[in-house]
Parts: structure tokens; sequence; C-alpha cells
DNA sequence: CCCTCCATGTTTACAGGAGAAACTTATCGG
DNA sequence: CCGATAAGTTTCTCCTGTAAACATGGAGGG
């Protein structure tokens, strides 16, 4: 702890050390009651030291909900680019990776999605959502363009797209995809479901 | 043992007056910091007197969120069993009832699926959603009794049926199936999407 | 090379919430 | 009529968010 006290007087990059404290705290603690102090606290700063680099503690949370979003729209992107397979199986990869993404980071995800963050108030964390949304855009648009897709408005299957796997991730959170009389993988078997509706000729 | 049902000595009948007050606020203010000072205080008592029918502040949250699976259950219970209609056109009734009820009751249903409302820490909580869930498993059965649907594992109709009508319902009290490319109907539309699916033959 | 600015820290202060404990009051069974 | 006890109040402690005043130390001008 003499190390600790060493420390310059300016830290350096805090901002990036209370994200990352956060982040880390956020994925530990499963549901986590988030408090500013105790970011400050683990990140061996006093309790009013945040304030220089963020408003309130809602501003926090939004630029933590904004590097989920960049997070999550990378794993989708790395899921939709990867292997030359079916528009099909690249769509079940896309979702099982943002249903992953929110399996690994469940307090994170949930803070995405909840009125703490409100997307209103951020331009960027709207922004940061929206690039996240295009992903699944981009995916159906191809989809229905060779054919592999029935000719829908886009705007339904989008809507439809993104309902399902936000309610199969927030499900999964929520434990409730496995004490139920659910089989041995729901999550597949749930997106069969819609997409022997999304697909022509299920 | 006092929590169950009792006669009322000074206030009258606190508990639901305190219930009442809450749901109030919560119909009210769209998205309202829960606080049981401020409901003690709207309900002109003090505020320890919450305490002596609810064991902490989650305890009454719990509460609400069970009124709020009861009446959501009755709700979707009344779609389904009005008019004599097809399996499918029942199907879209009881998603739409649920829909409505969230946006009708935004704070209520937010609270009924957040973290708050622990379903593990309370089994009347969680007989109550399960009850709900219900609903929609019995409909589920119908449909593949009648032949209405194709002959799925129920678990993953369920599980696909449950994410897109909770998944669109959080849409849209997000607000986020009306402002972005979405047609005129889009929980229809997207309803119609998975059913596509569900059903045989669409 | 020194001195002064100012971004980034710290300390102190205050309002408000959760909850516990002690105290008060009214209702009821005997 | 009288305790016992449920129901409500006061008071207290600890916590949080946030603002204001103060401290520090590195960068840039003389």
């Amino acid at each position: 702890m003499s190390e600790t006290k060493d420390r310059p007087y300016h830290h350096g990059d805090l901002r990036r050390a209370l994200i990352d404290t956060a982040l880390a705290m956020l994925a530990t603690d499963q549901n986590w009651a988030f408090t500013l102090r105790e970011v400050a606290r683990r990140t061996d700063v006093s309790h009013a030291a945040p304030y220089k680099h963020f408003r309130d503690r809602e501003s926090l949370l939004r630029e933590l909900a904004r590097i989920g979003f960049v997070q999550l729209e990378e794993a989708m992107s790395v899921a939709m680019s990867s292997g030359p397979s079916s528009t099909r199986a690249r769509f079940v990869a896309v979702a099982r990776a943002c249903i992953d993404f929110a399996l690994c980071n469940p307090g994170l995800y949930r803070l995405m999605f909840s009125a703490d963050a409100d997307k209103t108030m951020d331009p960027h964390l709207h922004d940061a959502a929206m690039a996240t949304f295009g992903i699944l855009l981009r995916l159906l648009e191809e989809g229905l363009r060779d054919g592999s897709f029935r000719p829908v408005a886009i705007s339904a299957l989008a809507a439809a797209s993104w309902a399902q796997v936000h309610g199969l991730a927030m499900l999964a959170i929520s434990g409730q995809l496995l004490e139920e009389k659910v089989g041995p993988e729901p999550v597949l078997a749930a997106l069969d479901v819609l997409l022997d509706g999304v697909c022509r000729g299920g």
C-alpha cells in the first residue's frame, strides 16, 4: 500500500481508470447497485474526483452503456463476417453473439437497455446503439437481396428480429430459459421458430 | 403473519393505501426513482410507517410487481377468451394485450422485469409471473392441438413467443418502434413475421 | 529560471434516502 | 377496566449524490 501512496497527485488517465473500474465491477457483481462513491473508492481516489470527468452519475452510466454497445457491435460484426455460411446461419451466429454477450456481461447488458442509460440524453450513446442496430439491418438487407428471407417490409423483419434477440437475451439473463421446461438449446430452438417464418420455404 | 389479512387499526388499511399510492405514482411518472419516503409522504404517514407492512423497500417493489403480473394475466386472459376467432387471431390478441398493457403502464411493466423485482426472493411473485406465462402456454397447446401451429417443441414455441412479445413491449415502451423506419403497425407486422413461422403453411 | 494559470485532484458540507430502535397510541381479548 | 400488542411516530446512524472551497503540480509566458 506504500506503493499506492507514491502515485502522483494527478492520476494520469483517471477517466479511463474510473470506466475500467466500473466495467470490472459490473462484470463481477451480477446485479450491483451502481454507486459513484464505490467506483471512486476502488480507484483509490476521493469520492468527488469523478465529477472532474463526468457531469453526474448518469453521465458515467451512459458512457458505460455506450462502450457496451460498441463492444456488442464488434461481437456481432465478427459473428456476421465469420465463415462463408448461408445468410440464415449468419443470422443465427449474430443472434447468438448478442445473447452470449448478454450472458457474459449481464450487468452491462441490463444497463444498456435500462432507463438509466437514456439515449435521448446523449447523442454518442444513441449513435452507438444505432450502429449496433445497423448490423442487424445490413444482415436483413442481405437476406432480402439474396432471397434467403421472405419479401416482407424490412421494418417488420427488423422489429421482429430485434425484439426476438433482445427478448431472448433478457430471458437468458434472468435465468428464465434454463429452469423452466425448455429443451437443451432453447435459444437455438427459439431462433429456429422465428427463422422458419423469416426464411422462405421453411 | 400480519402481512396476509388483518383488520385495520389506525389508518384504515395502510398497506393497501401504500400500494395504491405507489401504483398511482408509477402510472403518473413514466420513470420515477422509487422512494419509500415519497410513498409514505403522499400517503400522509411517517416515513417509517411502511416498515410495519413491508420488510424493506424491495418487498414493496415485489408486491407491486406481483400485482402487475396479476393485472397482466387478467388482460391477457380476457384477450384470449374474447371472440371465437382462429387461434392465430387470438395469439395476436393476447400479444397485443400484453404490449398494450406495457404501453399503458410503462413504469410498472419495467418494474415487473427489472432486477429490483427478484423473482427468486418471493414465491408469490414467482407464481404470479408463472401464471401469466401459463396463459401463453395454454394458447400454444391449443394451437398445437388444433393444428394451427407447426409441430415444434412447445418449449421452443414458448421461448420464441415470450421473447418476441416481451421484446416488442420493451421496444415499444422505449419508443424505439415509432421513431425509426417502421411502418404503420410495427407490432402487428412483427407478430406476423413470427407467426408465419409458427403457423403451418403461412 | 521563476512565477503564475488552471486542470485535476481533495476536503468539507449539505440534502435526502434506507433502515433500526425506542417511544406512543389505540384496539381488543379477558 | 387492564395489560398485550399491532400500528404509527420520532430519532438516530450510515450511506449516497452533488456542490463549493481549497490544494497541488505541470505547462507556458516573462
